[in-house]
DNA sequence: TAAAGTTAACAAATCGTTATATTCTGCTCA
DNA sequence: TGAGCAGAATATAACGATTTGTTAACTTTA
């Protein structure tokens, strides 16, 4: 084992080998051109050098860098301490995704008003881009149409929607809004309440209200209180639900837009003294950790985080190697734990 | 604006500008060797064509690559959908931190046994590597030791300890445990157990109790009840509390070496009656999101995130840069919520 | 006015690969 | 025997930037 002070190349390889430069190159990309007992030499004598190919020149040359960068849109409002849990949690099923891919990945927090729309496919840093973060601004829409314009490759986290371009990878949430209010019609309840955005701030709230207040139609209910004002925190979750104490009118059954929200609902309840589920059901949606610790456990809707960390990935890769690709909405389940009252 | 199918490259530029190629890369680097006018000049021109530098030719001829490599060390039982949010934490701030001095983040999660003490920084992929996750394995340590000996530069977050080599970032874990026991101790608690782990699998938990017994002991106090057998989860954290109660001997305080424990540890509890905080006092470590909307919310120890993502990043360009670098041992800061009955 | 100094730009070398074109060796077969 | 043809390895040309001499064009100074 030798020493090296300075890191072996492939000339290095191939002055110890007896042979050419090019003919490590091939070697060492298992090319069938050069002959099995050379190619075994090489290989051998590289792993003695500990030599790792060079992936600027090797990336430089291929035009490709066997790299997708993961850009991350954050709500503005929130602080540094607070990232939302859902997105780090699809962080962490892309990076295991690309990993089996055998792509590296690169990570980035991105500013809307930023002009990360060039940065990264056009200084061949990646071969594509992973978008995800909440698009409700018109700023990332004509940012991303200008990379589907760029003929940029990438692939979006988020309905299919007219308004935005480029392929999308979602999950359902109109169904989810379906089956989390199929849930509760089952459990008995008639009466109910939706607590959260009415879509000005996010299509995917928009699509979870649609669900819960179409099924509620078919199975011949109407909404008996209609709170609508809630952005995704918790204290406006719990400010809905002390209008709705006041107003006198509980239902049996509130449907929130967030787990977030949710956490509101129960804290403000409980303040109340009234009993979840005995007196009123509470579900939530996004299965965030917390939501299995609340006192009482959350039932929610749950985002296939691992499935769809592959999906973005696997989409992107198709779309880098230019075969067809297609927008893929992804089943949400209920997840069912105590609030709801279901034994 | 002219649209063009090839990217444009440097040679594009100079061609426009009416300037040689090594001119445009002087301009565009800022470089005082070229005259303001002819500098404008290039940059205006580079702008209107949506030039962007090809970072695989630059780092090739820089032979730097102003990217660093996060290498995330896994739990191994741990499954794909539950990561821990601790290191989530950190590499969302480690994110933010390479963003801020202009470097480009890599990351991936490893496992232990493969080669990844060698991939990045030979292969030029990164300039450095940020090591993060429990290293209380021997294999772990040989590698490390390897990466040292090759020179490689890299930061790794835990203690610093002998057994490692190279530099260090962490949290005072000791001065953590003695924290809160001496919070505990001014609230006039008087008897006490520790449930957690003695230090046989992370070192980290190690130092969180010596702090705490050490407390005790400057203060007269004797640990009334140990509980030394509980691994870092919920499960683990309910079966102590359990063997605690049907030995009789409850003590004023408990306090847990993870907040994972002490979620296992409020369940039991609730389940038992035995109402916290007026029957007993509960603390955790590590302030995950979850902490705060347990019931009663959980007083604990937070290590500062955004604070050890900075100091690890700096560390490393430092290392970077050769220039000396030194371990740093955090200040842990208590959260004081409901579960220690404060008020 | 000639010599020296300063500034601005250029041509060419370089980084470490991979891909293409080319040569060389030995073998077959007419 | 020599044309034809594989098989195996080599030589060489990109890839697109940065950097190192070097030159050309001005300014200043003796």
């Amino acid at each position: 084992m030798v020493f090296m002070k300075e890191k072996a190349t492939s000339f290095d390889i191939a002055h110890l080998a007896g042979v050419s430069q090019s003919t490590v190159s091939r070697a060492l990309n298992n090319s069938p051109l050069v002959n099995q007992e050379t190619r075994d030499r090489v290989q051998r004598i590289a792993k003695e050098l500990n030599y790792k190919v060079d992936k600027n020149a090797s990336n430089l040359r291929k035009q490709k860098s066997s790299t997708i960068a993961l850009l991350l849109f954050e709500d503005p409002t929130s602080d540094d301490s607070m990232i939302n849990p859902f997105f780090l949690a699809m962080l962490g099923s892309i990076t295991r995704a690309c990993a089996q891919a055998n792509y590296d990945l690169l990570v980035s927090f991105q500013n809307l008003e930023d002009d990360w729309h060039a940065e990264y496919e056009d200084s061949n840093k990646a071969d594509g881009i992973i978008l995800l973060g909440y698009g409700d601004y018109t700023d990332y829409q004509t940012k991303v149409a200008q990379l589907e314009s760029q003929g940029t490759h990438f692939v979006r986290w988020g309905a299919p929607d007219e308004a935005h371009p480029g392929v999308s990878i979602g999950c359902d949430n109109y169904q989810g809004g379906q089956s989390i209010t199929s849930h509760l019609i089952g459990l008995g309840k008639t009466s109910f309440a939706f607590i959260g955005d009415n879509g000005d701030h996010a299509p995917e709230f928009k699509a979870r209200f649609n669900g819960y207040y179409e099924t509620l139609r078919s199975h011949g209910f109407a909404e008996s209180c209609v709170q609508r004002n809630a952005i995704s925190t918790e204290d406006a979750g719990s400010e809905a639900v002390k209008s709705l104490l006041q107003s006198g009118e509980l239902p049996q059954a509130i449907v929130c837009a967030s787990d977030l929200i949710a956490m509101g609902v129960l804290r403000a309840l409980r303040q109340a003294n009234v009993n979840v589920p005995y007196d009123v059901a509470v579900v939530g949606y996004d299965n965030i950790a917390v939501s299995a610790y609340t006192t009482p456990s959350l039932t929610t809707v749950q985002q296939n985080t691992k499935l769809a960390g592959e999906l973005l990935v696997n989409t992107l890769l198709k779309a880098i190697n230019n075969e067809d690709v297609q927008d893929y909405l992804m089943p949400a389940d209920v997840i069912v734990r105590q609030s709801c009252g279901s034994e």
